[in-house]
DNA sequence: AATAATGTCAACCGCTAGTAG
DNA sequence: ACTACTAGCGGTTGACATTAT
């Protein structure tokens, strides 16, 4: 099994590597929009290209996939994208999943070039020990990095959020451990397991359980969870 | 204008997990 | 149970672009 998950096939044959040419894009796009992408290591031979298959797969997946979202993120997007990497570490592709039209490595990118930096930046300059709600983070240029009203304005997420910050269904101490907080939505699976930082939690449940934090955080589901939403906002920060 | 430093991002590498025979 | 294979993941690299000196 010494060639498990290699690029086995592109050691043999004389496979092209790098950059892909738009002509590779379009024979690549129209076999794939056209029969499929099957298995993936037969693709590259039926669309007449001279890759291997995890090179297709990958540049299908990053980039000619044509539910792809292109552009820059969103504050939205990087609020969420900080939030989730809060609660899942570097599982890019759990954090992607949550993002539609958005891939793993975009956000992968994103975070090593963009968001650590800030976040560095802030730890070398550390911010003024206060409590910020969440119109205050809204309302700052925290994600972006605009200079325009006066000077860095980076921190961590949990930086300048609140030391009791009860809007949230969870809580962290200082070693992220997860604690129980709120009544909605359920708790995760094994209360009081750490996050990223410990065992593997049981994914499936804990997707679940971070799809319901997330519409609940952002208002997806409308309803009884927001309205509690507002009630702690009103409650903890006016 | 030239060059060095830095940032961005597409693509590759090496690994694990899952599956079929 | 074992082998051979694919899919998918996260870390890393390197080419290119941009900015600073």
């Amino acid at each position: 099994m010494a060639m498990q998950g290699r690029h086995s096939g592109c050691y043999k044959q004389k496979l092209r590597k790098g950059l892909w040419s738009p002509e590779e894009d379009e024979k690549l796009f129209d076999h794939i929009t056209k029969h499929g992408h099957g298995c993936w290591s037969s693709v590259a031979k039926l669309a007449g290209l001279q890759r291997c298959g995890k090179s297709c797969r990958l540049r299908w997946i990053n980039y000619l996939r044509p539910d792809l979202k292109r552009g820059t993120f969103s504050e939205e997007e990087q609020r969420l994208i900080i939030e989730l990497h809060e609660l899942l570490g570097n599982r890019w592709s759990q954090i992607a999943s949550r993002l539609p039209g958005r891939t793993d490595n975009e956000i992968k990118n994103f975070w090593n070039s963009c968001i650590k930096k800030k976040l560095r930046l802030r730890a070398e300059k550390p911010p003024d020990d206060e409590l910020a709600t969440p119109s205050m983070i809204e309302n700052s240029n925290w994600f972006t990095g605009d200079r325009s009203n006066g000077g860095d304005t980076f921190s961590t997420p949990t930086a300048n959020l609140p030391r009791d910050a009860s809007f949230l269904p969870f809580r962290y101490s200082g070693t992220m451990e997860l604690q129980s907080c709120a009544p909605w939505p359920a708790l995760p699976p094994n209360e009081g397991a750490e996050i990223h930082t410990g065992g593997d939690p049981e994914d499936l449940k804990w997707s679940e359980y971070l799809d319901g934090t997330i519409r609940f955080m952002y208002g997806i589901d409308q309803g009884r969870e927001q309205q509690q939403l507002n009630l702690h906002v009103q409650k903890n920060f006016e």
